[in-house]
DNA sequence: CTGTTAGCGCGTTCAC
DNA sequence: GTGAACGCGCTAACAG
């Protein structure tokens, strides 16, 4: 690993002169600056990001700290800040909370730990605790579908008074008055707005909200399903089910599917978020499924052996099976065989 | 920010006796370690990770390198990948390299300039340049979804002529003869590999490929409706369609549902990769979406504003307009008959 | 325009 | 068991 001063060496000038070529600042002769091009090129010299950034105190980084990756709303969040950033010139370093505070607090001390220059930071409660050891460090931060709380900090996010209140509108205007809201945990803004929406269109509507049709449970797939399932046994039962995120209305689906209810000729669903594929009408596709997770995983800790040394014998080139998973769009027969490919 | 300095003048001792405690290393008596603890603990302080990882030379960080994070292949393996790494203590460095090689190579350098200890290596083309780059650095590498090439390096991958072949073979199985290959582009291992598969299923059915079936194409779901589009025009009409990936896959069911074919009926559609949510046959979800990328790309914007002093002002609240998606589960009107047949 | 020098914050000898 | 002193690789301040 070549260092500034093999480069100052090779080329015959000082390490300030090679500082100044290589960062662009200050004035260099142009005889000077091939020199040091030069021997750039031939040492594959790379500047140590690590010292610049102690000497500096900005490491040209920030930290994207978001509650699951596999979210549609967090994955594109997160592809656009890393395009963004990397058009700045900035490095993002990946935090995955799973909305638990307590990995938001560890990974904000592992940021700070990396000078971050600042952090995008996406949770689904307020988070109080963490936001505030950045305020103290004097980091910058924006808060993603937060609002800035009580401390001054930037924030972002989508409409959801009005998305619901859209939402709740078009299900109205297709004849429903009995809408169930499937929602996310108490303590989240995009939750209470979301419910206000909704309130909102229903009351200018005449429609009476029952209370028991309103729930509150985690962003998942499966809570989704559950709260669905069990709604559905309600009578009069629901005729639409507004969910507050897209892996609710999965879920919903999913149950609804399950019931033997048509959607929407039984039960209509709408839900907030959107996510890339949702577009087709298409009947689903049977796929041989990679064991993503595994492939992952599997890659991780084969790095972490090597890097720590546990493993150093020749390169290994795992290949893991693939598993076939037939829906609908190839077989006109096996309509609930697909179903008991569940994925992890 | 409290340095080690800080720390050891608080608890009356040295810094090498903070480092001691902090780091886990040699020994420091009882009282004295207490004593250390204690002045962390008031003055909040976080070993500064780049002062650390340019004296041991490691950085307890590794560099992830996917060529799109929306691909629900990549997607998942970098939720695993940052998963285990954090586990482990170690943090991700995020690249989306667009399946460029130039940005792949613009990466790798800064990852190096990270110091990362290690980098997860996923590509869509045999990353040779950037690969050496690596070795010559002595940073060890794991690529994932290609093979070792010809330097010595890990990998892992899904079984690629496997999963074809099964998936091809199903094909079959359900009586299809005249089967389309869409699948990426010259160069990638998987490609190649899945294509082999097809074909061996094929030869073992005694079924012969028709060489105009088979397209490279990107992995886009542009690319595959496109080509799927322009597929359906040559006779005699394919009765399934084999696509090398997701998106390739829901391309194709986009373009067949544009020309009026029911799928499966009159053309069968099966895929390479699964996608979390692929699972429901449920009609599309109507949904508000959120401008996910304008979110994310808004907030890492301000961020870099406040990090680069541009925006100074008080704390900005921006809230970004949803949009109405009307879809088949909530409007009983757009449901195509074809489809709706199909569902039980 | 260029070189010398002094740290950035930490881990690590090597004395005590 | 503990502290003083040095250096990781770089940039900034100051001379020249």
């Amino acid at each position: 690993m070549a260092t500034i001063r093999d480069v100052a060496s090779h080329a015959g000038v000082s390490t300030a002169t090679v500082s100044r070529v290589v960062s662009g600042r200050g004035h260099v002769s142009l005889e000077a600056r091939e020199r040091v091009l030069a021997a750039v090129a031939e040492l594959g010299y790379v500047p140590n990001a690590l010292a610049r950034g102690l000497k500096t105190r900005r490491s040209r980084s920030i930290g994207l700290l978001i509650p699951e990756l596999v979210d549609p709303f967090y994955l594109h969040v997160a592809q656009a800040v890393e395009d963004v950033a990397s058009a700045a010139g900035f490095r993002v370093i990946l935090g995955n909370s799973n909305a638990s505070a307590e990995r938001e607090r560890t990974y904000v001390d592992l940021m700070l730990a990396h000078n971050v220059d600042g952090v995008v930071f996406g949770s689904l409660k307020p988070p109080r605790a963490a936001v505030r050891i950045l305020q103290e460090k004097g980091t910058p931060t924006v808060l993603i579908d937060e609002p800035p709380l009580d401390l001054a900090v930037d924030s972002v996010r989508g409409d959801n008074v009005g998305g619901a209140r859209a939402l709740t509108r078009h299900l109205l205007a297709q004849g429903h008055r009995r809408i169930a809201l499937l929602n996310g945990l108490d303590g989240a803004l995009s939750v209470e707005e979301r419910e206000r929406g909704f309130r909102q269109a229903m009351a200018e509507a005449g429609a009476p909200v029952d209370e028991t049709l309103i729930s509150r449970d985690p962003w998942t797939l499966a809570a989704g399903e559950r709260r669905a399932a069990t709604l559905l046994d309600i009578r009069p039962r629901v005729t639409a089910i507004f969910t507050g995120s897209w892996f609710l209305g999965i879920g919903a689906l999913r149950a609804l599917e399950g019931a033997g209810c048509a959607v929407p000729d039984d039960v209509a669903v709408a839900t907030f978020d959107d996510a890339p594929f949702a577009e087709s009408r298409a009947p689903f596709l049977t796929a041989a499924a990679q064991p993503v997770h595994e492939i992952g995983a599997l890659a991780t800790r084969m790095l972490l052996d090597r890097i720590t040394g546990r493993e150093c014998g020749p390169p290994r080139e795992e290949i893991l099976p693939t598993h076939l998973i037939v829906r609908a769009s190839s077989a006109i027969v096996s309509l609930p065989a697909s179903r008991g490919a569940a994925r992890r």
